[in-house]
DNA sequence: TGGATTGACTTTGTCCGACAAAGTCACCTA
DNA sequence: TAGGTGACTTTGTCGGACAAAGTCAATCCA
């Protein structure tokens, strides 16, 4: 075993070539010389350009799509790209659930996260997302009429995505996104298994959207975290223990309708 | 030009051999029957597995390796692992970084979550963590009188970690890294450019030691609201614009004592 | 003439084999 | 017994190879 630091020299690092060809290229989409949208080249051409093998080339590509600084495009060929947030939230929940959080946990960044787009939208909604909001409240209305209870914790996911929206904060978007995805699947069983769920979480819909409508901070406030712990009971009264950690529920899928 | 949908078959789709032996490791590590810590296997045992050639496995885990699944281990031997939260958070600081968005954008993320942060760890703290924020008060008392305004934000960078620590809430704790980490460095710039920037740093974090010590929820939300206000001040003080997208700075490395 | 077809060319996905560097481990000697 | 030695293992890199699939332009037929 050689000892690390143990002479009169520090210990070389070699970074392996391939992360080498990595960085270099992921330099080049952060530092915003290789724009989103631009092709980043042919694997021949980056063979050149390196001077490294095509595997070992490869073996960088593959890193960086990954990590969703490149994509292939529909003709397979490399494009740089904008990490997705739905990409690295999903990746998040995923650890989320590795690390075994519990849903008190959760619950709890999700009310603050809710709450501050609530009051974000107060001031910025638009016209156009206020119409969508009654869009969604439509459907959440015809589901829950319906009785199906998965159409419904569906368009309240959706609901809530909506209002992050609203709020035009990109960063208060993205972060949210990794506790509500593991949060809002729980609305299903809720909506099943409590009888007054659904009416109550259409209520709390009704009231956030007219607040918003009606620029009322302190009411957009109160309903938001209102509907947030109606969530939270329903959960306990469906039996189930806020310090029980989330399930391992390999969800790779994310939700339709969060792809931006 | 295959045109897809145009007939009566569905077209087929064909995943590469590399993202399949991806997914099958992972979907291992994520279920929990590869458990964080135990080796994963050889190049070649996995190669025997999968029937694949040696290129295509080491395809398949460069791109996990990217992912967090799975780290080499000192011996380069391949070992399943929780995706690390600094990981994670450093990758989506750079995705925030090149959505362009703002210091306000930022700011009211980390608003709600220091807040939420501060008021967990009134219930949540322990007399060790109290120590620890008492040792971080006096690094920065330090830096304050040697002038060190690197030292200090360095402190203030590591005093919103342990306080998110101590809240024991470990959604939060991964919530509020990637706004932070692009937060925390203008701090530095501020602690220079604004003569009172320090001294009224110090007196907020020590009001919300003191609050915590004392479980006093009101006192804790207080100070740490106020000790943000202070710095978004100090932000436009320092001649900045609240709206002015954040600089692409290629920020790969974490700072140090955010390792867990 | 114009649209479909064909075929050359490019690019990616996969595979094979090879070798050097570096780590591991058992063995052997001073 | 401590430490050096050498065989073995494993990874990092390289070269070449071929099939599948996309692109594009020339060609052919109605």
């Amino acid at each position: 075993m050689v000892e690390a630091g143990s002479g009169r020299f520090e210990r070389i690092q070699v970074a392996p070539a391939y992360q080498l060809v990595a960085e270099a290229i992921e330099r080049e989409v952060v530092s915003g010389r290789l724009l989103p949208g631009e092709p980043v080249g042919t694997e021949a051409e980056l063979v050149r350009q390196f001077g490294v093998n095509r595997s070992t080339v490869r073996e960088g590509i593959r890193a960086l799509e990954e990590g969703g600084f490149i994509q292939r495009g529909p003709d397979r060929r490399l494009y740089a790209c904008l990490p997705r947030y739905n990409r690295l939230s999903s990746r998040m929940s995923r650890a989320l659930i590795l690390h075994e959080v519990t849903f008190r946990e959760l619950f709890s960044v999700a009310l603050a996260l809710e709450v501050a787009s609530a009051e974000q939208a107060v001031e910025h909604i638009t016209d156009e997302m206020l119409d969508r909001l009654e869009e969604n409240q439509r459907e959440s209305e015809d589901a829950a009429a319906a009785g199906d209870a998965a159409r419904l914790s569906e368009a309240d996911g959706a609901f809530h995505h909506l209002v992050a929206k609203a709020s035009g904060n990109r960063v208060l978007l993205l972060s949210r996104e990794p506790a509500s995805l593991l949060f809002f699947p729980t609305t299903e069983m809720i909506c099943r298994r409590v009888p007054e769920g659904p009416g109550r979480m259409i209520t709390a819909h009704r009231h956030v959207i007219d607040a918003l409508r009606a620029r009322d901070l302190e009411q957009a406030r109160l309903w938001m975290s209102r509907h947030l712990y109606d969530w939270r009971r329903g959960f306990e009264r469906a039996g189930r223990d806020l310090d029980e950690p989330v399930e391992r529920i390999y969800a790779r899928s994310l939700p339709p309708g969060l792809s931006d």
